[in-house]
DNA sequence: TCGGGAATGTGGTCAGACCACCATGACGGT
DNA sequence: ACCGTCATGGTGGTCTGACCACATTCCCGA
């Protein structure tokens, strides 16, 4: 077909490109079914292993999806899909980025919840209620996790702004949380954190931006010095540690 | 070999956790040169093509580099090379979620300011101020952009948080600046983009943070407004227009 | 009419070959 | 003795063709 493109880069990328290319055109709309990748591969005048290894890389970044004996589909490109891989950011840092990480949660978390606090409906509200009160109903550590990763996300997602509801998900992704969580919570943090999620409640109940915003950084942020005081003390690298 | 993985997903999605999961443990330092291909494949018991994609994958993620006959090596897993996708979500981002991925910036690039402000040495006001002068000095949209682009991202990097920097470069990759610049400076907002520079410029000066975020808020607010308006108006799309 | 099984098409995996590129070191000229 | 040159081996990059596992479709028989 199209032998226009001449060498650039190896070929996979260049196929990469060409894909991508097609989407951001509007060639490929969301949700679309893709040629297969046989078909694809001729087209592009590739083999099957490289067009392979592009779809591989366009499925990493959350922008095709393979299901096999279907087919090759565009996904819907919302936020969720492309920044799915922000979780691995989150995984795979250690040290003082892993402080930077919490900066950057704290100023969209606080902004997040300031947002959600102007606009939350009684029926958000109620949602992040419940986990508020089944988060103190129970010591299960598993279970307290759980309910304080969706009492945030409840709150996120009232804010209304998808891009950064991801992004945050990406940020608190259980590993990354349960990374932090584990120390941060064996120094009796519990009584302070519910005293935290409390206000933050109370902001949002009232309807007031500028207390939500204080709260919900106040809250970040004492988890932010914590880490801050971890790393510097002992070079803190917090792996993924391998429990015998 | 380690034949106790079982049955789990795709082979090459084991192989992507495997890898995904030495790094984690820190059996693979950053920068350090991995087996072969060929030897890796045969360690996992897969295929050299199962594991070639595997491979792709956590390169197009920013943790492996593949360097044509030298051989795979974790990067350095800093901010910038785990990042690196995020210009992706930048450019196939439409619509609505443009202005969503504006509001992240906002509210990210003002607390980066404010912090410049409060910690920016007298070199990097210097590199700040080169550039903002070498953009009042030409006419040439291209130049223009390009300082710009440097302007805020040596704003940026005085403010001491690579991840946050690091996300912000994707949120104002060129491809995505471009895009909505080019609509956004022909209503004639070149004079109050240099206004608005000039502010921000000033409040580094001064060390103050608080009216460094403000003017830094006010200025992607600007764009952001404009662009707000475009989506509501005609259902902007702004794709990568195929010009004819 | 409807249930079930075969046929087909798809992505997933494998094997082996060859090419392009890089690093190293042996070699020969100076 | 030094240094540039080039041969060589090893590595990632690409191609081919085959087979497997899974989903969908469709047709046939109960």
């Amino acid at each position: 077909m199209d032998e226009s493109v001449p060498q650039k880069g190896t070929v996979t990328q260049r196929a990469i490109e060409q894909i991508k290319a097609m989407i951001g055109e509007g060639r490929l709309e969301p949700g679309q079914r893709l040629p297969t990748e046989r078909d694809l591969a001729t087209q592009l005048g590739i083999s099957r292993s490289s067009m392979r290894e592009a779809i591989r890389a366009l499925t990493v970044l959350g922008v095709l999806e393979a299901r096999h004996g279907s087919g090759i589909y565009v996904t819907q490109l919302e936020a969720g899909d492309l920044l799915e891989t922000f979780g691995v950011v989150a995984d795979l840092s250690r040290g003082p980025r892993l402080v930077e990480l919490l900066e950057v949660r704290r100023v969209l978390e606080s902004t997040a919840t300031a947002l959600a606090a102007a606009r939350i409906t009684p029926e958000q509200l109620a949602e992040v209620e419940k986990h508020l009160e089944a988060m103190n109903a129970t010591e299960d550590p598993e279970e307290i996790l759980f309910h304080d990763l969706a009492f945030h996300r409840a709150i996120v997602a009232a804010a209304g702004n998808e891009t950064m509801a991801a992004i945050l998900e990406g940020l608190s992704s259980r590993t990354f949380r349960a990374r932090v969580w584990r120390g941060y919570q064996e120094e009796g943090a519990f009584e302070r954190t519910r005293r935290e999620h409390a206000r933050i409640h109370r902001a949002l109940a009232d309807h007031d931006p500028e207390a939500a915003r204080a709260a919900a950084a106040a809250h970040v942020g004492e988890v932010e010095a914590w880490l801050r005081g971890q790393v510097e003390e002992h070079g803190w690298t917090t792996t993924n540690g391998t429990r015998p």
